[in-house]
RNA sequence: GGCCCCGUCGUCCAGCCUGGCCCAGGACGCGACCCUUUCAAGGUCGAGACACGGGUUCGAAUCCCGUCGGGGUCACCA
């Protein structure tokens, strides 16, 4: 295969804000469809609005990218962090040997910088000038408060809005007199693209041939007043430049094609007379189904402030002394903006997040950086939504769906034909499921390595109590929670009663009377049982992988089954009466620890 | 509203292109049972869908048309 026929895929994100799931599942299957044809991956970072982009955005983006185990042969350089569970640690940098795309425009485009859209405003320039020549683009000066007013209008008539190109634009003709008026500088302007009257069939290989008729594109804005170009021009300009072959994008973008196949056209008339350039090539399309919410709408970061509503609101009924004031005193916001955030006036991602941690219920998580907050693995991640709108198609021998894979097997079988063209509700429920067998595939070591990165980068202070405990215990507890936790944030629930010291364990009164207090049908009572037990332990060395079979013994001797004495042994050194298996429980306390909780058991009986 | 896309169990996906092997298969969830020192985990079994209406055909989930339903998009955001 020629460089020139070599399969180039990108990813195009906006640095402006987490990179959120679906995103994520656009990278994944960008990467997986290059590597399948042995083609090149590549990051470009779309960063022309000004004012909402923002350099760590792009760094945090770049980061659950390499967490998720996607790796860019082109694009930003970038560090693989310690916290990069899927790649497995730090000291390598991504992107390091990536393509020249821009240093022929200029030494401050050679290597990662020519992937920044902003840093290539000189490019994007002298291709809106020659299109402004040639007739195909002009400058337009109305405002956006005028714009506003007409597309008012047209809705308050039934109409659709539809930019009115101006009586002195003609298409093929330079129009020098605004040209002049915009390069004085005086007033504020845009630049439009002359979008001719051509029918556009995209050819698009999930959803086929999709036809759009000739006028419903009108002249839109290639050059922003700020002088960026807009997302529909640098994309065009970019993805020849940088040789892309093949462009997936969600469903969202559809409507967006024509209007950048009118413009590869256009700059291809242009290289044609001789004007600027080399012929655009329109790429692949493959346009992918989107990600919904449960609720059936398109899944975005609104999902937060819905939930953070709805529990808000909970609680007001449920308490009515409560009003939007104190409950934004107690969560330290900004009253107004509460108040405001309630009546449904703004979303705020802040007051839902301090409301949220106020009334203890969990956000849905939307960015991938949520999942990784919540202890998911990259591969639970990467193999989830790799199913929502892709499946390999195959059996296994015993006859079910291949549906449990890694991102090896995806860069394997990853094909653009079994795309599906149906949108996918985001389950949860399945994907805690993926997580949770995936956890507990682990062997109890790459479990403890999973769970201690996850507890130093999100739960510091527990991950810190925890580096006093050997290594032998460690892997004790570990084996004890594995099969507990859906997610990793489902072991500090099951950790508390080791990690409590013995004079502050709580004991819950119902079990200490339906354990220990209460006669069972053979009249004997718990706390009994429990008496005979501590002096079992107390004549022991130590406690060790024998106390099972101490238990049993125990047991036997007494003419019970052994639940009739791990229950209240249970109670006694966890406060309740569920923990992980007694034999492990107690090998993970320890004999003085059993010990002194047993003694502080029995005294409250 | 205009334009565009979609419509198989509650959810995700297989089957559709190349009609019969489909009174539709798998997974998650749900229910029951088994295992069991609690909670989990695990095992077995079960309930559960071709949106609707017309065609075409010996035969349609599969092909065609219509209806209804859902979604996307109509920015100097991407």
């Amino acid at each position: 295969m020629s460089a020139s026929d070599q399969v180039v895929t990108r990813f195009a994100p906006s640095p402006t804000g987490h990179l959120h799931i679906g995103g994520a599942r656009t990278a994944l299957f960008c990467w997986a469809y290059a590597r399948k044809r042995g083609g090149r991956f590549m990051i470009r970072i779309e960063d022309t609005d000004q004012a909402r982009s923002s350099d760590e955005s792009a760094r945090g983006i770049l980061d659950d990218l390499a967490w998720l185990g996607i790796e860019w042969d082109d694009g930003p350089s970038h560090a693989v962090t310690a916290s990069d569970v899927a790649a497995g640690g730090g000291g390598r940098v991504i992107g390091a040997s990536c393509r020249d795309v821009g240093s022929a425009w200029g030494p401050e485009l050679a290597g990662g910088a020519g992937y920044f859209q902003a840093r290539r405003l000189k490019i994007y320039n002298a291709y809106i000038e020659h299109l402004v020549r040639a007739g195909r683009a002009y400058p337009a000066f109305e405002t956006a408060a005028e714009l506003d007013a007409l597309r008012k209008a047209a809705t308050a008539a039934k109409q659709t809005f539809k930019y009115p190109r101006p009586a002195d634009v003609v298409p093929g003709v330079f129009n020098e007199t605004r040209w002049e008026r915009a390069l004085a500088g005086a007033e504020p302007h845009v630049i439009r693209f002359v979008v001719d009257g051509e029918d556009v069939v995209v050819r698009d290989e999930v959803l086929g041939e999709v036809k759009f008729a000739a006028g419903e594109v009108d002249d839109f804005v290639i050059r922003k007043a700020d002088g960026f170009p807009t997302y529909h021009f640098a994309v065009v300009i970019d993805d020849e430049l940088m040789g892309v072959t093949h462009v997936l994008r969600a469903q969202e973008h559809l409507n967006n094609t024509p209007r950048h196949v009118a413009l590869q056209r256009a700059l291809t008339r242009l290289a044609q007379d001789g004007r600027a350039g080399t012929p655009f090539r329109t790429p692949v399309y493959a346009h992918m189904p989107l990600i919904f919410n449960p609720d059936g709408a398109k899944m975005s970061k609104r999902d937060k402030a819905k939930s953070a509503r709805k529990a808000a609101k909970e609680a007001i009924a449920k308490d009515p002394s409560l009003t939007p004031a104190t409950l934004a005193g107690r969560a330290g916001l900004d009253a107004g903006l509460v108040a405001g955030f309630l009546a449904s006036e703004n979303d705020s991602l802040e007051v839902a997040a301090g409301l949220a941690r106020l009334l203890g219920v969990s956000l849905p998580e939307i960015d991938v950086w949520d999942f990784r907050k919540s202890g998911y693995l990259p591969e639970a991640i990467t193999n989830f939504i790799a199913l929502l709108g892709w499946s390999p198609g195959m059996k296994e021998s015993d006859g079910r769906d291949v549906e449990k894979f890694d991102t090896a097997f995806l860069a394997q079988h990853f094909d653009l034909s079994r795309i599906g063209r149906t949108n996918a509700r985001f389950d949860r429920v399945k994907l805690l499921s993926f997580n949770a067998d995936l956890l507990q595939s682990l062997s109890d070591e790459r479990f403890l390595a999973a769970w201690s990165a996850w507890l130093a980068a999100f739960e510091p202070a527990v991950h810190a109590r925890l580096a006093s405990v050997g290594r032998a215990e460690l892997l004790l507890l570990a084996a004890a929670i594995k099969q507990r936790c859906k997610v990793l944030r489902d072991s500090l629930g099951h950790i508390a009663m080791f990690l409590c010291a013995d004079a502050d364990l709580a004991y819950d009164r119902k079990a200490i009377e339906k354990f220990l207090l209460k006669a069972g049908e053979d009249g004997q009572r718990g706390v009994d049982h429990l008496r005979a037990v501590r002096e079992v332990i107390a004549g022991l060395g130590a406690i060790d992988s024998g106390i099972g079979g101490e238990l049993e013994r125990a047991a036997a001797g007494r003419g019970v089954a052994m639940g009739a004495i791990a229950q209240p042994l249970r109670v006694a050194v966890s406060g309740g009466g569920v923990s992980p298996p007694i034999d492990l429980t107690l090998r993970i306390l320890g004999k003085a620890s059993t010990l002194a909780r047993i003694d502080r058991c029995l005294g409250q009986c």
